[in-house]
RNA sequence: CGGGCUGUAGCGCAGCCUGGUAGCGCACCUGCUUCGGGAGCAGGGGGUCGGAGGUUCGAAUCCUCUCAGCCCGACCA
């Protein structure tokens, strides 16, 4: 993308209504734009990012054999009524009315619609297991929103459901969940780690928080540091080996890692040798629930088992915060020039930063280096407006790209350009074939889309 | 939902107390100079002062109501 053909409307100073730094961020580089309170736009910026994060969790869900799907943001109460939340929920339900005066709502979550789904096509333990999610616009009306998208009204979120014969079969579904969510988080340059939590208002009995730490986090978080060394990477799991998953359950949440709500101090100090105790603060970017027949029973889901007699499923639920995340990730990678994007989520990959417009050699350089990096399957954004240097590094340095290419006449005499990486500030001065091949190579595994093939054995027909 | 605060140009703000028909910085447009970390000079465009009502010869300014947003708390992903 030529930045004179984007819009990216950048302000130089900050608006006054954003406290927190991606809030201030996000507004300050064109991201996004309130419309109400905890309602937001998505300037073409905050859109890129936003579609990055939502690929990799795609990515990722299909990779264990999950199965997207889309419902709608508004529903009809009825499913409420008949799950009890209709009235148990509170005033953060957003209660419309369409012309028929019949009661709707805009969804905060789907576990009714999807129960009923699953209610209305699936009979069989044969079915089973199966796991359903989609990547949906939600709202709670919070009382009060702020923090921009971290805690908006609006906002964009997987969830996604588990149907299981068993309690066995359900557990082994939340495992399995973990594992996608390491890897999820991990993709996104984050570490989030998973804490035991309450189940609040979705209620259940098993539930981890996935908290990525942050000063500016919501909640208390106490933990050993030795959870902050571990590492998912790139190790092979068979999403169906039920030892597998249940190891890495294991070994993520065996080492002490609490919210406040679950905290407790005197088991805190009876398993975390004092020197390695920590108290920080923590984003909520993500939760598992294990929740057992709560829908099912009370909407009649079940299926028939091997005896023939029905059997209400088993069922569990989990979600990522695909918006907040957003600003979760800047928390996390920022200073104080502006945002630095990892590589997994960065709305492009590199900038070019044209020192001169309009040399002929500049230009020509410029140009090249645009066609090289795109004909690789990559996706620069080359600044190519007639602004002097500091405005275009100023902001390059705001909108975080991760890595920049600096080309001026003085470089281009000795034959060079400038490599330059947003996170650590280094430069070296390289031939502009090396600068494409070195950002070729910095993403590779990292920028194509990746085909991740379903799992066979979760194939799903019905004729019901 | 309790407590506090703010709405004046795209953004940041002054003016309000003490009424007299709106200003500063940045951004934007034009020209010239400049040009490797947010340049300089000159000229220019843009605001029914959140909205409604009232007081007054006259309201951004005083009064009443209302809408919106922000902060602290409680609540929450």
């Amino acid at each position: 993308m030529r930045l004179s053909r984007f819009f990216l409307p950048v302000l130089r100073e900050t608006p006054a209504e954003a406290q927190i730094v991606s809030h201030r961020l996000m507004l300050r580089a064109g991201m996004i734009k309130q419309n109400a309170a905890g309602i937001y736009s998505w300037l073409p910026l905050g859109f890129k990012v936003l579609r990055k994060i939502e690929n990799i969790v795609h990515e990722e869900q299909a990779r264990a054999g999950h199965i997207a799907m889309l419902m709608p943001t508004v529903q009809s109460a009825d499913l409420w009524r008949e799950s009890g939340r209709y009235d148990a929920y509170g005033d953060e339900l957003l209660r419309i009315r369409d012309r028929h005066d019949r009661d709707m709502l805009y969804g905060p979550t789907n576990e009714e619609m999807i129960t009923d789904i699953f209610r209305s096509h699936v009979g069989s333990y044969k079915d089973l297991p199966l796991t359903l999610y989609h990547i949906q616009w939600k709202f709670r009306d919070e009382m009060r929103p702020r923090f921009g998208v971290m805690r908006g009204r609006e906002f964009f979120m997987k969830d996604g459901y588990n149907f299981d014969l068993s309690k066995e079969d359900a557990l082994h579904a939340y495992n399995r969940h973990l594992v996608t969510y390491l890897r999820t988080y991990e993709r996104m340059g984050l570490q989030a780690i998973p804490m035991r939590a309450d189940s609040g208002p979705i209620g259940g009995d098993d539930t981890h928080e996935f908290l990525v730490l942050a000063e500016t986090g919501e909640s208390e978080v106490f933990y050993d540091s030795a959870v902050t060394d571990l590492t998912f990477g790139d190790r092979e799991i068979d999403y169906d080996s039920v030892a597998q998953c249940a190891g890495v359950l294991e070994e993520f949440t065996s080492k002490y890692a609490r919210t406040d709500e679950t905290h407790d101090q005197t088991v805190f100090e009876q398993q975390v040798p004092q020197e390695r105790r920590r108290t920080a603060r923590g984003i909520e970017v993500g939760q598992i629930f294990y929740f057992g027949t709560k829908y099912s029973d009370a909407m009649g889901a079940t299926v028939q088992g091997p005896d023939g007699k029905p059997t209400p499923v088993h069922m569990g639920s989990h979600g990522i915060g695909v918006s907040r995340l957003v600003g979760a990730i800047i928390e996390a990678s920022h200073d104080d020039k502006g945002i630095i994007w990892p590589e997994g989520v960065t709305p492009f990959h590199c900038g070019i930063v044209n020192l001169k417009q309009g040399d002929a050699e500049a230009d020509a350089a410029c140009e090249s280096l645009y066609a090289g990096l795109t004909a690789l399957g990559l996706d620069p954004l080359y600044d190519d407006r007639d602004e002097r240097a500091g405005g275009k590094f100023a902001t390059m340095d705001l909108i975080g790209l991760p890595w920049r290419i600096t080309v001026g006449p003085r470089g281009l005499k000795n034959g060079v350009v400038e490599l330059t990486s947003r996170r650590t500030g280094e430069s070296e001065e390289v031939p502009p074939e090396e600068a494409v091949k070195k950002i070729a190579d910095i993403y590779r595994g990292h920028h194509a889309s990746e085909h991740v093939p379903m799992m066979g054995n979760r194939s799903f027909h019905t004729y019901i």
